[in-house]
DNA sequence: CTTACGGCCTGGGTGC
DNA sequence: TGCACCCAGGCCGTAA
């Protein structure tokens, strides 16, 4: 599933191979994600695409009004993109026009050197939609910073002000944009800290340790390419090799790489999370109504419950 | 203000 | 072999 550093490779890919191109035509299949199907089509071609820019989880492709062709005292050049969220299941790949598609592709973009950049989605989670001048700020503004510009101060004033379960909060684009949950829990593992913890309870040291474990892991993603674990492709078509460097993403029962404790998963934030039960040590409860203490005989064989 | 939850969408895995 | 069902989880809208 894409995130930043999924998205960070698709746009380091796209940059090698889109700007300076011109837009020739496009064509549609499914159109239920694009918010303006028939902007698409009038908008971009003729336009031609100037840069690759990532936003959180958000790839803008920046246009130009096609050639200097209005030289005649032209407006100030307006300032367009394509934005494209990949959702779950997004691909965007350019490829020799006369190559296949794979099924599920519903956005093709012809362009001026004989390549087709190719949008395919197999769940139509993502998004597309053309922004024009000052789109960009009404539809990005509103997200938080981005992990790997804000500073360790910006960090900890986000997390620290807030009561909300610190997995929640890493996955709220609103206060730092680009985490998911694959990130999130790689992140909290390295620092050592249970997603139920709330943010304003994270000791300074703890803070700190969660910065740096967020960089790090979203540096090394993005050296390895991303994680491939279920369609994620880069804009080349190749798979991303971090998954094979998860310590806790979808290991339940597998054991941990630090201390050899089972792997667990649990839903916080309505999310599945998994985490070492010994090296990330859980919350004090909150205060039940006299919780009796010695239940825990009912520990019987707990089939591991296949869904 | 906050958090929780359902809905969208498809394919792969599992149980019967 | 077939088929119903659950689950993955991006984000948004609505409810509490």
């Amino acid at each position: 599933m894409p995130e930043l550093p999924e998205v960070e490779t698709v746009v380091r890919g796209l940059r090698m191979a889109l700007p300076g191109r011109r837009i020739l035509s496009v064509r549609l299949g499914k159109t239920d994600f694009i918010e303006d199907p028939v902007a698409l089509e009038q908008i971009l071609p003729g336009k031609r695409i100037t840069g690759v820019r990532r936003h959180g989880k958000f790839l803008l492709i920046d246009l130009a009004p096609a050639v200097a062709a209005a030289d005649a005292g032209s407006q100030p050049a307006e300032d367009t993109s394509l934005l494209v969220h990949l959702g779950m299941t997004g691909q965007l790949v350019t490829s020799p026009a006369e190559s296949p598609a794979p099924p599920h592709t519903h956005v093709f973009v012809s362009l001026d050197d004989g390549r087709e950049l190719r949008y395919t989605d197999i769940r139509r989670f993502g998004q597309m939609r053309i922004l024009a001048n000052g789109g960009h700020a009404s539809a990005l503004g509103k997200l938080g910073l981005d992990p790997l510009e804000a500073t360790e101060a910006e960090f900890t004033s986000l997390i620290h002000a807030r009561r909300a379960h610190i997995k929640a909060l890493l996955l709220d684009q609103h206060v730092l944009r680009g985490m998911g949950n694959i990130y999130t829990d790689e992140s909290l593992w390295r620092a050592r800290i249970h997603p139920r913890r709330l943010g304003a309870n994270l000791k300074p040291r703890e803070l700190r340790a969660l910065y740096r474990a967020v960089r790090d892991v979203l540096n090394e993603a993005i050296r390895l390419r991303g994680s491939s674990v279920s369609d994620y492709v880069d804009a080349d078509g190749e798979r991303g090799e971090f998954q094979l460097r998860h310590r806790v993403y979808q290991r339940e029962g597998e054991k941990c790489f630090r201390c050899k404790t089972r792997i667990r998963r649990i839903i916080v934030a309505g999310r599945s999370s998994y985490f070492c039960p010994h090296c990330q040590p859980a919350p004090k409860l909150k205060r039940r109504p006299t919780a009796p203490r010695s239940r825990a005989i009912r520990r019987k064989s707990a089939p591991r419950r296949a869904r």
